[in-house]
DNA sequence: GCCAACGTTGGC
DNA sequence: GCCAACGTTGGC
């Protein structure tokens, strides 16, 4: 029997300086939790969308040339970020509790470096990869949904092969 | 460094 | 509930 995988796609923003596709593959067992994340709506797909499975475009951001760099695998669905609870965090939120915690975070596995950035010029000039969320004005979601079609060009794209199938 | 776009806050 | 002010994000 086949069952129908209903596997969804995933971007994920960060900032090379705070935290980087190197900082990932060389975390332990090359995962790491996406924490502090801190707008609601990037919250929502976390706790409630994305699913272990998931794949995950990670994104450099904040830098001379912001691109897609690598990508990486959800491995544990949303659990309370602890960071919210914690005093000395950086992104301690005085309203989150340990009953209501507010904000949430995954744990995503690295998978592969991409053998070349793909940046915004090269994204603007592919049919496919001009629809992404991340290349609309003003788009500042740090977590965004992508379609398994713009999964699939930024495999083209990098001349690679599926890592999730 | 600039600045447009965005989300959040808080006075009313 | 409105909306101006503010702080932050992030491409350029």
């Amino acid at each position: 029997m086949t069952e129908t995988k209903t596997r969804n796609y995933w971007l994920m923003k960060s900032e090379p300086k705070a935290f980087s596709i190197e900082d990932l593959k060389n975390s332990e067992n090359s995962t790491a939790c996406w924490d502090g994340v801190r707008n609601y709506q990037a919250r929502n797909f976390l706790r409630d969308e994305i699913k272990a499975g998931d794949g995950v475009l990670f994104y450099h951001s904040n830098i001379a040339k912001p691109a897609i760099v690598g990508l990486a695998e959800v491995v544990r669905e949303g659990y309370p970020d602890h960071t919210a609870l914690d005093p000395d965090s950086d992104h301690y939120d005085p309203k989150a509790t340990k009953d209501n915690p507010r904000w949430y975070m995954v744990d995503i596995r690295f998978l592969a470096r991409l053998p070349e950035p793909i940046d915004r010029k090269a994204m603007a000039a592919d049919p496919v990869l001009s629809g992404m969320e991340v290349m609309k004005k003003g788009s500042r979601l740090s977590v965004q949904p992508v379609t398994p079609q713009q999964w699939q060009a930024v495999l083209k794209y990098a001349g690679m092969a599926d890592p999730l199938r």
